[in-house]
DNA sequence: CGAAACAGGACTGAAATGGTCCGATTTAGG
DNA sequence: CCTAAATCGGACCATTTCAGTCCTGTTTCG
């Protein structure tokens, strides 16, 4: 139920990388694809995307590229994420891509669904990248690992605990 | 990202059924089946599955049936929905079902993906099917359909207003 | 003994996913 | 002006997952 597309993961990593570029830079997808190891031809299409969504800017010809947009703090997970998940919603009836559900105002699991999947896009769509990815230290050649730092989503209270 | 398999919405909608039922009483798939309005044989599958996961208990034999283990309250959303999800991790590197992922340990993505994944856990997993689904009033024949009541979910606080 | 229920495996069709390939267009630099 | 390298974007394919069906047992009430 939570796992994100491939597609989504790369747009995650290409966001993170762009986060850490200087002003003005801009980065090309195939030393993007190898940096991270993953398929060129694939994030590439994904850059395409991101950029038709507004998240990126492009520059083409040799030497062109990619660079972001707005900072990271100015990207919420979801505006990540949404392009590339086809199913986002927890059902059919709160979905939309989805031409909803017939049973909708006879089902006594519409109104819960309706109101776990508000408050779950909620809490995605309050969460920004720079948060998410708490971005760190530029990226050592073939390696982006950097030392582990607590994130801000380890500091969220538990619904509990409110 | 979000979406639930057709089983786990089964799933909650039977033990949202089995929720309201008085003490000792039973009910057998077919009836469920007619009164929801899905697939006879695949209810069955699903509740024997919440069976094996000791959500549930059954008796076979005509009137037979299936009845709550334990109440609502005391059931988690992802104890209801965990047997059914293949993927209900965020990625590869945090996911039960998969062998991990290589480049987890040279991967900027991984610490702030195990980190939003353990939260979302978290958040599902202190979320009761008593709250979730604020059991209502009986079931009509044909509709289940109840009256609207705020659920427990929209009184959660969000993150940022904590 | 028979009808009705649970138990569970085998199977199928359709759809989503992850990935590749190829041709077209733009553009910096020699 | 020409070429290499990059962004565009459609077509295509292999694999897996999903939802659903079917069929054969086994239990148990009446
Ligand atoms: S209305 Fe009920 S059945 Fe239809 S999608 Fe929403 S939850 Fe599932
Ligand atoms: S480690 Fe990085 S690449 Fe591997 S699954 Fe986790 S996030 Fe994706």
């Amino acid at each position: 139920m939570l796992k994100l597309s491939k597609k989504s993961e790369y747009a995650l990593m290409a966001l993170q990388s762009l986060g850490n570029l200087a002003a003005g830079e801009r980065i090309a997808v195939p030393m993007l694809a190898e940096q991270r190891g993953i398929p060129k031809d694939l994030l590439a299409k994904v850059m395409q995307q991101l950029k038709r969504a507004g998240l990126v800017h492009s520059s083409q010809g040799v030497s062109g590229g990619y660079a972001l947009a707005r900072p990271l703090t100015a990207i919420t997970f979801l505006d990540a994420v949404g392009p590339f998940e086809e199913a986002l919603g927890l059902a059919p009836c709160v979905d939309r891509n989805s031409e909803g559900c017939d049973r909708a105002d006879c089902c006594s699991l519409h109104d819960p669904m309706e109101a776990l999947n508000r408050w779950l896009m909620a809490q995605l769509s309050t969460l920004s990248l720079a948060e998410f990815v708490a971005a760190r230290p530029p990226v050592v050649h073939g390696c982006v690992k950097a030392p582990r730092q607590p994130t801000s989503m380890e500091r969220r209270p538990l619904p509990c605990e409110a």
